[in-house]
DNA sequence: CTTGGGTCCGTCA
DNA sequence: TTGACGGAC
């Protein structure tokens, strides 16, 4: 079955706007039209996009979103939703703590994994994959570092978490496994559909050689063009005959630091735990001779685009126990032929859509003049958008909301009703129809949980296996500034780079003893027995998968590897495992209590321990949570939480007019699509919606 | 009128 | 802090 997904442009034609993997391998492309994509591909599904207020409705895609998100977050508290369908996951912690207990150890666990540089790109051969993912293992030079090792234990991780999202969301997914968010996100693209990539770092530079600049994040745009242009560099290897100063030079200190960096596969930007975006806002666009200059006009669209607004921050508010409180009111105006964005902010006191209207016009009006005698409004309006953001908890205003919820159900009579095609409601009608509704959408979301077909396919899942990676930026940085610390070099480089050389071993510390050397080791877990005199095995990582790890006791003491606790390495701290590094740290603060010192050093590790608590307060799905089965979302209370959205549902259904004329006709039309399977449903609703969206359009226009 | 429109995030002055 | 703008999906 073909589907994709695809837009109405009322006045042209049909176009095609995505494209699944099952059709774009029948030749359908992006922007071609319906009946084109017809002919490439007769069996085709042609789905909508559904229309709310006569604007899209991407209600159903950030829903879907938000279901894959809760499933993440059981495998890490460090979450960054990316956008409405990627995710960045650290799993560092998860990965240190299977690593404790890895056993049984077997290839065939890696079922969709393939590595870079050990298959070709953009080819999903099952034969291919397996070999290159087996090559990798079995290459000695794969584990020069504990990297490599981390990056398998975490590709194992995410073939456990896609399964997980498959399983629970219906929804297929690619992932990108590498050290930072750069890497793991150009690896997820690299074998799609469905299939995850390893990216070791000591690959990147031979994917480089061909790999166009406008390909890596970030360089997509003109960035990436003036790259291109003015730096003559063609692949991401190109990138690297120029110094960091010569970058710097060429853009700013920032920018050039960035390129220098991730020209060698090196990128510093932490996965930031959040799950809720920092803003909600509607907007929507007015080409050509569509642009907005009657006074009619323009508050119908304002009135729109509040409405849309004021109920996407209600349900934001019942949920996640927030308040916007600014509004943030953007334009595109037509000043002689070309288009000027501007944008004005006041405070948002009210999500009442009345409120939200005032404020905007008032907004609106410091930029767009008004000439009353011909009603003419200009600039000419192309663009006009509503967000709203700043956000801050609100726990007392739930209660409320309730209340106001109660309060709108009395006066549910004001319902004004559709004269036109649709059938009047009445109270009683109303009330019934909803209750009906609510036992309607149980039913039909548990046909969801067993009828969900896996093809909204295009969800990628970038995962991130922080570790050691951005210390050795810093630790490169250090060697040219402080190359007195030969010392701690030492140890880094012992952290980075096995190098089977027991010498270099004794000069961490003079006084180490071998068997220190070899619990040094044990604490990397890159369990190849260095202290063996006959070395048969070599270092490869099938070797050291089917060893077992030694425990945490065996681990050198902290005090051991830091003889001057009042010097701790950051660097090196952090490419530690998690709680061997809060040992240390526990260590460092009794030092640091009895000394009082206020040292550079210590402002560092103040910097890491904020960074450690900042991660385990985020959202998780701790022992007391459940999953709600309407929205997908990790909730605690869950009484609280299925309240919620029978007040958001008993809200929409008595302050929001086309909303109650859609949802009634379309449940007494056909109730039995209420059964609805995610294939059939954007098409079927949207047929309903365009029909109705007209009749509300003449409704407006009286 | 478009090589999608609607949303988001982040940086910079 | 606000507003302009780039970048991405």
């Amino acid at each position: 079955m073909m589907i994709l997904t695809i837009f109405v442009d009322i006045l042209w034609q049909i176009r095609i706007i995505a494209v699944n993997y099952e059709a774009r391998d029948k030749g359908v492309i992006r922007s071609m039209r319906g009946d084109d994509a017809k002919k490439h591909c007769p069996e085709i599904i042609l789905v909508s996009v559904p229309t709310v207020r006569e604007k899209a409705d991407l209600t159903r895609y950030r829903d879907a979103g938000r279901e894959v998100l809760a499933v993440l977050c059981r495998f890490s508290n460090c979450v960054q939703r990316a956008s409405v369908d990627e995710a960045y996951i650290d799993l560092t912690k998860a990965v240190e703590e299977r690593m404790k207990s890895l056993s049984q150890f077997s290839p065939d666990k890696w079922k969709s994994t393939f590595v870079v540089g050990y298959s070709t790109n953009s080819s999903n051969d099952e034969g291919e994959r397996k070999n290159g993912f087996r090559a990798w293992l079995e290459d000695s030079d794969s584990l020069k570092n504990t990297a490599s090792l981390k990056l398998a234990v975490g590709a194992l991780i995410v073939e456990e978490i896609r399964e997980t999202v498959l399983s629970e969301t219906g929804f297929k997914c690619s992932a990108g496994i590498a050290h930072n968010k750069i890497l793991a996100k150009l690896a997820c693209g690299l074998h799609k559909p469905n299939r995850q990539t390893i990216l070791p770092l000591e690959c990147v530079l031979e994917l480089y050689k061909t790999l166009p600049v406008k390909k890596i994040k970030n360089l997509g745009g003109k960035l990436g063009d003036n790259v291109v242009e003015k730096l003559g560099c063609k692949t991401m290897s190109d990138l690297l005959k120029f110094t960091e100063k010569e970058l710097q030079a060429k853009y700013d200190e920032k920018a050039g630091s960035w390129l220098y960096n991730i020209a060698r596969g090196l990128d510093n930007e932490p996965v930031t735990a959040r799950l809720l975006s920092k803003s909600i806002g509607c907007c929507k666009n007015f080409p050509g001779r569509a642009a907005l200059n009657k006074t009619k006009d323009v508050h119908h669209w304002i009135n729109k685009l509040a409405e849309e607004l004021s109920e996407r921050l209600l349900e934001d508010e019942v949920m996640n126990k927030r308040r916007a409180n600014l509004l943030t009111v953007s334009m595109h105006l037509e000043i002689n032929k070309k288009d000027n964005a501007s944008s004005k902010s006041v405070v948002l006191s009210s999500y009442e859509v009345d409120k939200i209207f005032i404020v905007a016009e008032q907004a609106l009006r410091k930029v767009c003049k008004v000439d009353p005698s011909i009603d003419n409004w200009y600039p000419p309006i192309k663009h006009l958008g509503l967000s709203a953001g700043k956000f801050s908890n609100s726990s007392n205003k739930i209660l409320k909301f309730f209340k106001l919820s109660e309060n709108s159900n009395l006066n549910s009579t004001k319902t004004n009703c559709n004269t036109d095609n649709a059938a009047p409601i009445s109270e009683n009608e109303n009330k019934s129809s909803f209750f009906e509704r609510m036992f309607q959408r149980d039913v039909s979301d548990s046909n969801k949980k067993l009828n969900m077909v896996p093809d909204f396919s295009k969800h990628d899942l970038y995962v991130d296996s922080e570790d050691s990676q951005s210390s050795m930026v810093k630790a490169v940085n250090e060697n040219r500034e402080s190359p007195d610390e030969s010392q701690k070099d030492n140890i880094k480089r012992k952290l980075f780079n096995l190098e089977n050389d027991d010498n270099e071993l004794e000069h961490i510390d003079g006084k180490k003893t071998e068997t220190d050397s070899k619990k040094y080791f044990v604490i990397e877990q890159s369990a190849v027995n260095l202290n063996e005199k006959n070395v048969e095995k070599k270092n490869t990582l099938t070797n050291f998968l089917n060893q077992q790890v030694k425990q945490e006791e065996e681990w050198i003491k902290p005090e051991e590897l830091f003889p001057d606790i009042s010097q701790i390495d950051d660097d090196l701290l952090s490419a530690l495992p998690l709680s061997y590094r809060n040992k240390v740290m526990k260590l460092k603060e009794s030092f640091d209590r009895d000394l009082n010192t206020k040292e550079h050093g210590v402002i560092n590790n103040i910097a890491v321990s904020n960074g450690e608590k900042l991660s385990s307060e985020s959202l998780s799905a701790g022992n007391s949570s459940f999953k709600c089965e309407e929205c997908g979302e990790i909730v605690e209370d869950y009484e609280l939480h299925q309240d919620m959205h029978v007040a958001i549902k008993l809200d929409k259904e008595l302050n929001s007019i086309p909303q109650v004329v859609n949802r009634t006709s379309s449940s007494t039309i056909n109730d039995k699509d209420k059964k609805r399977k995610l294939k059939s449903c954007g098409k079927k609703k949207n047929s309903d919606n365009t029909k109705k969206m007209k009749s509300i359009d003449m409704f407006f226009k009286k």
